[in-house]
DNA sequence: GTGTATGCAAACAATTTGCACGGAC
DNA sequence: GTCCGTGCAAATTGTTTGCATACAC
């Protein structure tokens, strides 16, 4: 899917989701929906922020969380607590479940999966009668050639 | 090991790590490391606050970060990020690691231990000649019978 | 005696809330 | 015309910092 289409796909989501909820379609929320999606990757809500006031548009903070709370809501962005103060975004739309190393010398995010983590789900449930309704599974990792060249 | 052999123990252990590293030997510290291993379990620093003021000790907030920040250098406590605002603590000595399930109706947490998770972590550090420092696997999960009651 | 650790209260950063105005309906 | 959503600034929460005093060394 273009990346045209997958913006187009995601609005008329939003849209949806919106009205189903009766809630207001105001310019902010969709042009909220557009930076993230224009720019994918992680961000956080001050990058998100910068990042719109640098460009034409100008968001409150409050309006930023606001909507943000909404596309967590119909699964549009998906939200990682990668540490206290860490806390990230990502859009979720054609972009499959998947876990996270964090290199904690640079704060880079790289993505994996892993099936292997599905049975431990499922083992835990199974085991535990519980309903696992999601997770989070973080590695805080160094790159070994980095190691290596500290020793200089 | 009994109980009051791990405190003894415990204290060791920080009055050692405090001589290494020429930090004093207060008694508000061994003060906090003990009420720590007194209840065992996981705690917040609130709640640890509370209880100390409860019973006879009176620390500052600030003093218990600062003597969090040393057991948590010298391994006695491990640090856990549920959620934003959501840290907790708990004792390591003698409690070997394991992950979490947090019960998302309730709060209540779980300890579980899976050695698959070794195996994925192994499984990336050989793909990606990353070294792997610690991580953090969170289920956020509801009991199956709590779910059955409330359809009523 | 020196200088680090403490208690307290003020500072802080990320998020939230209250309020008056503006725009979606 | 209503009243929800906005921007702004003040409030809030968990944590940190600054400072004067206390006490470990």
């Amino acid at each position: 899917m273009k990346s045209t289409e997958i913006k187009q796909e995601v609005r008329i989501i939003f849209k949806r989701y919106l009205e189903e909820h009766k809630h207001r379609k105001t310019p902010e929320r969709f042009a909220i929906l557009d930076e993230i999606y224009n720019s994918k990757g992680h961000f956080d809500v001050e990058a998100l922020y910068v990042q719109m006031k640098n460009k034409k548009y100008r968001v409150s903070r409050a309006t930023l969380y606001n909507t943000i709370d909404l596309l967590l809501a119909c699964n549009l962005i998906r939200k990682h607590q990668f540490g206290k103060n860490m806390a990230q975004f990502e859009p979720s739309y054609t972009n499959s479940q998947h876990d996270h190393i964090i290199f904690t010398d640079s704060g880079e995010v790289q993505e994996f999966c892993d099936p292997r983590l599905q049975l431990i789900k499922k083992s835990l449930e199974d085991a535990l009668g519980i309903k696992i309704l999601h997770h989070s599974l973080n590695f805080y990792a160094v790159k070994i050639d980095e190691i290596e060249s500290e020793k200089d």
